[in-house]
DNA sequence: AATTTTACTTGCATAATACAAGTAATAAAA
DNA sequence: TTTTATTACTTGTATTATGCAAGTAAAATT
């Protein structure tokens, strides 16, 4: 798989392999709403068509932000599990989320004022530091069960 | 110009707006690079096609990122400023560079070590102030040639 | 063994992006 | 004043990204 980038910017290079409609959408549904399976990305909010999510969910492990196993005695569902590459892309995702809180309700008035948008107001710190954490955790159960 | 979100989710209505190859980038020359006319654009690293830096510019516009205005006595060139919306996207990009230099460079080598990169890694507070400022700076003596 | 579930694939359609040439208004030069 | 150059697009067409809906194969469940 081949990426070609438009110059030698690292902020442009980001934008190269993120600057879709999906990618850092998929992150973020792993982070924070710990998708870990196919059927569960189809069944968020956002409603991504399956074709999509199949070829995004390569270029992300193609890429070593997610990587992509089984669990024991199931041969059916992958488990996508973030990588600390993946897992280094929290403060771009939640500098998207205050960036929205603050100048987007004009224009989506549906956006809600709940799951830890006061503690990202208040703390945005410690907001990320508690989303990592709290993946981190989900992993180590994952882990665990992957490993026996 | 009517932008349907995806869903309710602050993280991915900001990239319903932002989540493509070019309305960042364009952000980026602005903040970074002190693109202001359409000229400028056109004659960046990456490259941009005319009609879609025409349409990019609108929605820009049409979400209150940017501003388009004239210097007097000039009546051919439009001068494209961010406004306080646009800037508040310094983080994000800020964010996206960082991610870049920790985590790209395996897939493009060519990726700069120089413009503000050492000050970037070593204090990202500092960099984002300092990039700001720099535009405010700016910002301040165009807005004095436009005001007379 | 039959049925259901999950992870895709396929064919086709739509939207976003790109290329290259052209146009109109404005400024500069002759 | 006329001619030329510059700037900001527009247009026609092609390519790529995304989306819809139906279908397929492997694995699990009944």
């Amino acid at each position: 798989m081949e990426t070609k980038f438009r110059c030698n910017c690292p902020f442009t290079s980001a934008l190269d392999i993120l600057g879709d409609k999906w990618m850092l959408v998929i992150v973020k549904q792993m982070l924070m709403e710990n998708k870990q399976t196919f059927k569960d990305f189809t069944e968020s909010d956002e409603g991504i068509a399956t074709n999509i999510l199949t070829t995004k969910l390569k270029q992300l492990e193609a890429f070593g932000i997610i990587t992509k196993t089984k669990l024991p005695n199931n041969n059916k569902s992958n488990i996508y599990l973030l990588t600390e590459k993946g897992l280094a892309m929290t403060p771009i995702i939640v500098e998207l989320g205050i960036w929205s809180d603050n100048h987007l309700r004009d224009f989506n008035p549906t956006i809600v004022n709940e799951g830890g948008i006061e503690l990202l107001r208040r703390d945005k710190a410690e907001f990320t530091r508690v989303i990592e954490q709290q993946y981190r955790e989900k992993l180590a159960t994952t882990m665990n069960i992957i490993n026996g």
